[in-house]
RNA sequence: GGGCCGUUAGCUCAGCUGGUAGAGCAGCAGACUCUUAAUCUGCGGGUCGAAGGUUCGAACCCUUCACGGCUCACCA
């Protein structure tokens, strides 16, 4: 079980969200968790795998599994299943018991049509019906088509916090690690065929076999079983060439089973506890289904707990995600916009068996906006009733890469950060230390280097959003004293015009005498409609003149802390072509 | 045809093994002589798809029905 360390007081400022202006500290209240029992459907799982599975066992090591076939770019439908996964594994982990997490690469699949987003499209179109271990690698960077798929997630669900063992179905089956359970199932052909036949629209053929083979002779499926001795030779035709060939299924690189017997073969293999599954496996006569019966009737074992998962959908970007078409949303592209937290946060957050979309647009503020609030609950800064508190701690808890810090960290606000990062033209550290709340911590060294990452990190995102799927209303630039001075005719008549540069003027006397710097964020904000009043200006119409000025748009970021953060050097080198 | 999931406020959804329905957004009222789905305060709003059943008590369990979505029956 994972207990919380409660801090007795609470040293890191909050941030307000909405302002530019100075923190306010706050105390932390001790909270006190308790630990009994959780909710949270990862937990629900991991006490239903804990109930049901291995009930003899001394110290029992449950087996979690997970898997897909590397056929193209693994997408982020795919992630779900890994992710579900791995929660289920750290609930059972946080229960105390000892876990086995296997991912399967189903590496020793066909290679059945080529993706549209690969590279050396003519290249590949040579290697169909080849498993797609053999493929080469379009990128040309690794050992095979499959490996290349492989090894880009690897990479990057080590970045979300998970580090499975990998299993790679090629390997597993070249070696003859398989070849009992290959035999087992020739050896129950006719009850196989009678489990499967249940449920099929055709039966299955007179001479049908329960495995497949690759060629030897042209590394294609296409080929026909002829015969098996009842030990481990199994002999086949290869379509293609009309050659015939005998292998001895302990030794042979060339045999397999299809799915429906794989998988029970596999969860009888590795002792599976648990393992979900899409929701196209998860129907009567599906493959779940009948791979459930495979595994009782012909191998002995009981099939593992699952669940079943909803698909993802995509909003604010278009396109679909399926991996045969163009347009393919990974992980990758996720992680371009969501940090590894709140990506899990996503997921953890999300019963799994929901549809949901992982949004692109304005959604992307609201869920940094949730993930923070969620933490402001899990360290008691935000009250909220006890069910709502566990229910969103546990949801934090599982959102983490790592065990969460000690206390709050320091928060900043994505719209916040937003503003920020557009003002300094996406130099992270000056948008980052234009928090008020940094500059004081760091001064007093307050901010870990573990900390620094994570701001990096969200101001990469927050970047990476605002250039690429930002709405334009929402993104500014501040313009610079290269910039040709705006034409205030153009929006206004000319008594507005005059009084437009008055105000101006005014705004530089203020600012050359220093005098924004000694207001506050109030001050100047007061300062600003006695300005508009000197000047003879509406407020409304002052305040776009500056917006016009400063951003070249009517509209932008409160004026008075846009002002401030931007600095009174900078204000003064846009406002000097106008103020004269 | 079979199966799975869903149906709760105008919208999106929470509601733990049954104990008097709850958030966000939208709406309405007020505040802020500016604002980036603006912010703050307050308010209203639901026969929990329908009908039966079990129970002291049902959004929750059982049965039937309606509607919607998905999926299987070819391959993985």
């Amino acid at each position: 079980m994972r207990f919380i360390e409660v801090p007795l007081t609470y040293t890191t400022p909050r941030l307000n969200p909405h302002s530019f202006s100075v923190y306010t500290p706050k105390t932390m209240e001790n909270t006190s968790k308790n630990p009994s029992h959780s909710s949270h459907w990862a937990d629900i799982n991991a006490d239903k795998i804990m109930r049901s599975r291995r009930t003899g066992d001394q110290e029992p090591t449950y087996v979690c599994a997970s898997g897909i076939t590397p056929s193209g770019t693994v997408h982020i439908g795919n992630f779900r299943e890994i992710i579900s996964v791995e929660l289920v594994v750290r609930a059972l982990r946080d229960k105390g018991a000892r876990v086995r997490f296997i991912y399967s690469w189903d590496d020793y699949d066909v290679f059945r049509k080529v993706p549209k987003n690969m590279p050396q499209q003519e290249m590949l179109e040579k290697y169909l019906r080849w498993p797609i271990t053999m493929v080469p690698d379009p990128f040309e960077k690794t050992t095979s088509y499959a490996r290349s798929n492989e090894v880009l997630v690897e990479k990057l669900l080590v970045k979300v916090g998970i580090s499975p063992e990998y299993l790679y179905q090629a390997d597993k089956y070249r070696a003859g690690d398989y070849a009992q359970g290959m035999r087992r199932a020739l050896e129950h052909r006719d009850t196989i065929r009678v489990i499967l036949d249940e449920f099929r629209t055709e039966p299955l053929p007179e001479d049908w076999w329960p495995i497949s083979v690759f060629s030897s002779f042209t590394n294609k499926d296409t080929t026909t079983v002829l015969d098996w001795d009842g030990q481990w030779g199994l002999t086949y035709r290869c379509d293609e060439t009309g050659k015939t060939e005998t292998l001895d299924l302990r030794t042979t690189p060339w045999a397999k089973l299809p799915w429906r017997i794989d998988w029970p073969m596999r969860w009888a293999y590795e002792g599976v506890d648990f393992e979900p599954a899409g929701k196209d496996h998860h129907s009567e006569g599906g493959s779940f289904d009948t791979a459930r019966k495979v595994s009782e009737a012909v191998y002995g074992v009981q099939a593992p707990v699952t669940f079943q998962y909803d698909f993802i959908s995509i909003k604010g970007r278009g396109g679909k995600i399926s991996s045969s078409s163009g347009e393919v949303v990974g992980l990758d592209d996720v992680l371009e916009v969501y940090t590894p937290e709140v990506t899990r946060y996503l997921f953890a957050g999300t019963r799994p068996n929901a549809e949901f979309a992982i949004s692109f647009d304005l959604d992307v503020i609201k869920i940094y906006e949730d993930y923070d609030r969620c933490e402001r609950v899990f360290y008691g800064i935000d009250q909220v009733n006890d069910k709502k508190k566990e229910k969103e701690s546990r949801i934090y808890e599982l959102s983490q890469v790592e065990t969460p810090a000690p206390t709050q960290p320091l928060q900043l606000p994505f719209r916040h950060l937003c503003n920020l990062l557009l003002i300094m033209n996406g130099e992270f550290q000056r948008a980052i230390r234009a928090f008020p709340e940094v500059a004081v911590l760091e001064a007093e060294d307050k901010l870990s280097p573990g900390w620094w990452a994570t701001a990096e990190n969200r101001a990469q995102c927050a970047w990476n959003w605002l250039q690429s799927f930002a709405p334009e209303d929402f993104v500014f630039q501040v313009r610079g004293p290269q910039d040709p001075a705006i034409a205030l005719a153009d929006y206004y008549e000319g008594i507005t015009v005059n009084s437009a540069h008055r105000a101006a003027k005014i705004l530089v006397q203020d600012l050359e005498g220093g005098n924004f710097s000694r207001l506050d964020e109030k001050a100047l904000g007061d300062r600003l409609y006695e300005i508009a009043r000197e000047a003879d200006l509406e407020p409304k119409v002052f305040f776009e003149v500056l917006y016009l000025m400063i951003v070249g748009k009517t509209r932008g970021p409160r004026l008075a802390g846009f002002l401030k953060t931007l600095g009174t050097d900078r204000v003064l080198s846009i406002l000097h072509a106008y103020g004269r």
